[in-house]
DNA sequence: TGGCTGTGTCTTATGGCGTG
DNA sequence: CACGCCATAAGACACAGCCA
């Protein structure tokens, strides 16, 4: 397959379905060529594609910007190709309006095998070294971005939002349900930490809802599970000196921005959570956004249901 | 050649400070 | 009290040097 971006959440939509196919006979392969054009591609979708038996190459040596959305299926006599507009992200491959054909041509095709031949050529097999770099020129240019003010994303002013009118009953299928106990935290545009994933937790809700104990330096570890990748992991938050309280939250970082996280307990010192960002998940972030009274304040809005 | 150890670098998690 | 800027501790990782 040959993509201009791939993210993390895009490998997760296929990678199922994709590690399926690849046991379902012997000597099936997959190669993956991925773009860096313009810092789409997420360096942990690289790995992960890696990791689930994928030939990854990053296109190195080309000029222009390397643009594909396309996959082939090979076989001996044919080659099946499903071109597209969408790229391997989530968006691209559940809410985005996108179009999609796909055409059969012989193995042998001339025109083809060449232009599948140029790419290969263009591109490196995946390496810790190659990463590594992609991932500290890609970190610096989104911290940059940041810092400059600039919003990551850019919507026309004229776009009407996705419309969910206010009370509508009517509920988006949410990663978390809404049910008694779940907290819905909105993140705020600049919160801390390097690329800001740092969360600040409201006084009252580190207390009330996460069992933080009521003095200055005490301490509690909280089990969060992301329930859109499955990642667990183990954090501790503090009651500072300054009567701040933070948890680390990588996947509510600035480029997922505006969003709200989802918590919801599941043991005691125990929780799952979900991001829902606005960019990714419209429809969802809309009715979100109205159960909070529909408009962005200066002090961040949180429910606890 | 392989294992161990020390050192440096980078990333992530955590906490302090200034300010409104 | 809480938002946003920043620093730093802790841990992961890479790599060189040494020794068996």
């Amino acid at each position: 397959m040959y993509f201009y971006g791939a993210t993390q959440s895009g490998w997760d939509e296929i990678r199922t379905h994709a590690k399926q196919w690849l046991r379902a006979r012997n000597k099936r392969t997959i190669e993956a060529y991925i773009g860096t054009d313009h810092a789409l591609t997420e360096p942990e979708a690289l790995t992960a594609m890696k990791q689930d038996g994928v030939a990854v190459f990053l296109l190195t040596c080309y000029s222009g910007i390397f643009h594909p959305k396309l996959i082939v299926f090979s076989s001996n006599k044919y080659k099946l190709l499903l071109s597209g507009s969408n790229n391997l992200t989530r968006s691209g491959l559940s809410s985005n309006i996108e179009f999609a054909t796909a055409v059969k041509i012989p193995a042998g095709a001339e025109r083809f095998v060449n232009w599948e031949s140029a790419i290969h050529n263009s591109s490196n097999a995946l390496s810790k070294t190659l990463l590594k770099d992609y991932e500290q020129q890609r970190n610096q240019r989104l911290k940059k971005l940041q810092k400059s003010n600039v919003p990551w994303q850019f919507t026309w002013r004229k776009r009407r939002k996705a419309a969910v009118r206010k009370g509508a009953s009517i509920q988006p299928k949410l990663p978390i349900k809404l049910e008694e106990g779940t907290l819905l935290y909105e993140v705020m545009p600049k919160e801390t930490g390097p690329m800001g994933s740092q969360i600040q937790i409201l006084k009252q809700v580190a207390i009330g809802y996460f069992g933080l104990p009521n003095r200055v330096g005490s301490s509690v570890s909280i089990s969060l599970t992301n329930v859109t990748t499955g990642e667990e992991r183990c954090l501790t938050m503090t009651y500072n000196s300054n009567t701040t309280m933070r948890l680390s939250i990588h996947e509510a970082s600035y480029t997922e921005r505006p969003c709200f996280l989802l918590f919801q307990p599941k043991r005691k010192k125990s929780f799952d959570f979900a991001v829902i960002s606005e960019a990714l998940d419209p429809m969802q972030f809309q009715f979100l956004d109205n159960i909070l009274g529909g408009r962005r304040q200066r002090k961040r809005r949180t429910l606890i249901f």
